[in-house]
DNA sequence: CGCCAGGGTCTCG
DNA sequence: CGAGACCATGGC
């Protein structure tokens, strides 16, 4: 137990709002996780975050503790949904990922629900990646290993038709074809054509990789939520996906991609509280 | 049991 | 370009 940090966070929402799918909450209500292959654990104190095992600089990137949120939420739109969602979520933060766990999570979420890719997940770094020092599961195996394992290892894991996809992403960055920290340094929309070169990569989950990994705050993954919530505050008017997608950017802002988030963790929060059977998923 | 899930890709108009 | 079919799997 050390010091808190003086920033404000929610843990609960930051770590269960479909960004990570592999961290545990202990019987003393603290987290325990990992940060690439870092054990972590970590718990809130009055709102901010207190450390009980790993090192603060690396945690302090992790959770953005950087992010100025109240910036932030004064640039929220001044909507009744995006306002109902900032109080909701108030502390919530969009966490730095490393580039390529976030990018291969991501593939294999395609029509599941967070449950199911958290469990992916787990049977992932279970069954081929490596268990740090000190930690109770495994850390997400890299490209290169991952390369190196089979398509039916993958759909043992539950992933379906989503196994070949991984694969040949895990295999292009193995042999270097593409590197995900050589085009951190390009503009969005250059970025997010390199993401779609990947196997399994659309828009969609470019956007989440945009938005996760490669800090761009703008960027807006249209997933069924958003985009049911999008025609609502269109009035129910329908359009392409791309006319979707310019309205969205106009429309939440020069923070879009937190909005995007509030109204994400809010929405499925809502339908959560309505069935106390299901747990959190 | 039937529906839906943080969609991508290929085909066809 | 834009719309539709198809893709596996599990929670609810």
């Amino acid at each position: 137990m050390t010091t808190p940090f003086s920033a404000r966070i929610d843990l609960a929402a930051t770590l269960q709002s479909g960004q990570v799918f592999h961290w545990n909450q202990n019987a003393d209500a603290s987290w325990s996780g990992l940060i690439g292959s870092m054990p972590v654990r970590v718990s809130e104190k009055n709102r901010c975050l207190v450390v009980h095992e790993g090192d603060h600089g690396t945690i302090a990137r992790h959770f953005a503790l950087d992010h100025p949120l109240e910036q932030i939420a004064a640039a929220f739109p001044n909507d009744p949904m995006s306002q109902a969602a900032l109080s909701a979520c108030e502390g919530m933060r969009i966490l730095r990922q490393p580039r390529w766990e976030c990018t291969a999570t991501f593939i294999t979420s395609s029509m599941k629900q967070v449950a199911h890719i958290r469990s992916m997940s787990l049977a992932i770094r279970e069954r081929i990646g490596t268990r740090p020092e000190g930690s109770k599961i495994q850390a997400y195996p890299s490209f290169e290993k991952l390369a190196g394992s089979t398509e039916s290892v993958l759909r043992d894991c539950g992933l379906g038709y989503r196994a070949a996809n991984l694969l040949q992403t895990a295999r292009i960055l193995a042999e270097d074809r593409l590197n995900l920290d050589t085009i951190a340094k390009q503009k969005t929309p250059m970025l997010r054509k390199s993401l779609t070169t990947l196997p399994g990569v659309g828009v969609k989950v470019a956007n989440c990789i945009l938005l996760f990994a490669y800090e761009r705050l703008d960027a807006v993954p249209i997933d069924t939520w958003i985009h049911r919530i999008l025609l609502t505050m269109r009035g129910g008017r329908h359009g392409t996906a791309t006319e979707l997608a310019n309205y969205a950017r106009r429309r939440l802002g020069p923070y879009a991609g937190y909005v995007q988030q509030y109204l994400f963790h809010h929405a499925r929060s809502l339908k959560r509280a309505k069935s106390p059977t299901s747990g959190i998923n």
